[in-house]
DNA sequence: CATAATATTAGTATTATACTAAAATATTTA
DNA sequence: TAAATATTTTAGTATAATACTAATATTATG
């Protein structure tokens, strides 16, 4: 996995959107607010990363990019636990995390997440290890 | 506040390197390991942000340079602190925090540390709160 | 001063990001 | 279905960060 930024929060963002049916290009332009030929850009190099696959228009993840996407969010929500715990307000450790969850290890997160009891919920109430 | 990742890893290098007589382009240079050239721009955007100075060819931070440098150091090894805690290798943990230290809050750094007790000493036995 | 070492400038390249504007495709609706 | 509308793709431009080579300028040192 190795993700830029703005890969991660496209993955992010189509994640936290494909509830029913799958998104295309033009909702993810308008949910990143850029204009669609900077999401055609950023979706291309998702696709060649082999994270997203596009058929007639509909995005989706692939079951790689499910993979990526879980361990972004572990990282984020695992370390947003930890920085709670330590009285961080969950709403800068969330916007804190955005900034470094892509960049973490999986396995230093898997070893926090154990040393703090294995939570499955993170402070704002969603799942630590999501689908 | 505000780094890119080469800014960060220059601005340790000059710290770590300055004991005694301060440094030169040449010796960032190679310490870097790359050519004078780049040596040249990456410094000049470190004396645009006002984090170094240059004097006849010696290249000194400027207090803001280590006020920067400290917070990027505190960062790195309180969250190296707390990864060896959850039984993360402290070499693993260094370079886990060599890629995101820069990017952390300092008062999300702050709280964490006094959560833990403000130690003064990462698993190294290197001062988290250098000069 | 001449040579050697250093630093600077100029020019090129790549990657990520993002835009405008035009062209090509698809979709919807009258 | 044809026309209108929406969406996607292509082309071209731009900027910032990174990094290179090669040439030139500057500074030290013998």
């Amino acid at each position: 996995m190795d993700v830029t930024k703005k890969e991660r929060d496209c993955i992010v963002v189509i994640h936290e959107n494909s509830s029913g049916f799958p998104l295309r290009l033009s909702d993810i332009a308008s949910l990143m607010k850029v204009k669609p030929s900077t999401a055609y850009e950023l979706l291309n190099r998702l696709l060649s990363k082999k994270i997203i696959t596009k058929e007639k228009g509909m995005i989706m993840p692939t079951q790689y990019g499910n993979r990526v996407y879980s361990e972004i969010i572990t990282a984020h929500r695992t370390m947003e636990i930890l920085l709670t715990k330590s009285g961080v307000n969950r709403d800068i450790a969330c916007s804190q995390m955005e900034k470094i969850d892509y960049l973490m290890d999986e396995l230093s997160v898997e070893k926090i997440l154990k040393q703090i009891g294995n939570p499955d919920k993170c402070p704002h109430g969603k799942p630590v290890k999501p689908v």
